[in-house]
DNA sequence: GCCGAGATTTAGGTTAACCTAAATAATTTC
DNA sequence: GAAATTATTTAGGTTAACCTAAATCTCGGC
């Protein structure tokens, strides 16, 4: 196969939803790539067939990559993120509006404009949500933090990552102040998953509620 | 139509090929789109059918452009140009480089993408070939000019632009120091075609074949 | 161990953008 | 002005990536 657009994306999201190492289910495919099920199951059949195989594939068992899949969906990813990073950090790009614009970017840079972005930013290592960016060679660091809804009254630390995909919800962060490497600190939690108070920065505390706190992740300190 | 990416490289080929504004044949199209003649009749059918039409058609007369048709030829034209100035300026690429990925590049980027880079580069008017950017408006220069081949020994002027489609030529030209900007002169040209020769800038004349006077164009002084 | 909800696949299309080969129209040459 | 050459169109496919509707499978709960 030539790998089409459509395969890099479908590649790239077999791993985002793979996560620790899980199979990935037809259904979830569908949802996460705008498409319906039976082009999922159409799609998968493929990359299974293809040589090097792609994905690992058993009938009504779901999906995992193989290492050439996987290989693939690393150099979609250090291509969005580096995208999302230049578009920031060189263009003046707000954090909410880099991820549509990487998304259609990400499948036709050549290695050479890669090269150049990487070098104008100085070889960085996360995007700026703070996922890591995968090396050239296809090497991943570990996503850090704890999901901010997991902590405890009184825990605190920095700002690791959060969640890159609801431009709405970006904009509320970085109103809020909440972006990678804030210091940020559990004031109280009410029960009964009641919103969970919160200090960023040396603001005073806000309160925010768990569709938010779902999607910050934390470095406790 | 969704004006997809093929239909965004018809139309912005055949603005190029009507030049002053004649008609444009199958043929021509087809080997500049490195597609089959074939390709080309049914292509043109869908752009003449569409509403707003984006080409005028008579079978077995050729095609132009309606008004519609070649207000999206020009954004299409404007994102490739703007792109190339990009790469060159911004990210260091050579003029011989520029052409390839901004051929990608400019079906996928945002009307934010263009405003930015237009303003990162201070709204430039000519791209790193010396071929006008029309405005987001649609508004164009006229090619500056005149051929090298067809000026008269003694004649002089600067450098107004090159051909931009055989990156060897540019790479030879770029030796040369013949680009935008650099003063040139015919010192003498041998009869029956053979080489000119030629002054640029302060350098000791060179003998120049028609293969490259033809792709410099000189603003005459 | 069966049942049914929900997940998945199969079957049968569609659409855009190509292709080759054959037919036809236009243009050039004698 | 007919014949030859060249350009263009038509006819009939192909391929990738989708779709909807109709099977078919799986698995948790009883
Ligand atoms: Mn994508
Ligand atoms: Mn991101
Ligand atoms: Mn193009
Ligand atoms: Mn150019």
């Amino acid at each position: 196969m030539e790998i089409s657009h459509a395969v890099e994306d479908y590649l790239k999201i077999i791993y985002e939803l793979q996560g620790a190492g899980g199979k990935v289910n037809t259904t979830a495919l569908a949802e996460r790539l705008n498409v319906a099920p039976a082009s999922v199951t159409g799609m998968i059949k493929k990359l299974a067939e293809d040589r090097p195989r792609l994905v690992n594939y058993e009938r009504h068992h779901g999906v995992t990559l193989t290492t050439a899949g996987e290989k693939i969906a690393l150099e979609v990813i250090r291509h969005h993120r580096l995208i999302e990073l230049y578009l920031h950090e060189a263009l003046g790009y707000s954090w909410d509006q880099v991820d549509a614009e990487a998304e259609k970017l990400e499948h036709v840079i050549s290695e050479e404009f890669e090269d150049r972005i990487a070098a104008a930013l100085g070889q960085p290592k996360i995007d700026p949500h703070g996922d890591p960016i995968p090396t050239k060679e296809g090497v991943i660091a570990a996503p850090t933090g704890e999901r901010l809804t997991d902590l405890a009254a009184g825990q605190r630390g920095r700002v690791a990552r959060v969640s890159d995909d609801d431009p709405a919800l970006l904009r509320y962060l970085a109103e809020l102040g909440i972006k990678p490497e804030t210091a940020i600190a559990v004031v109280d939690r009410s029960p009964f998953d009641g919103p969970m108070h919160v200090r960023v920065g040396n603001r005073s505390p806000q309160a925010l509620g768990r569709q938010v706190t779902d999607h910050v992740f934390v470095e406790v300190r």
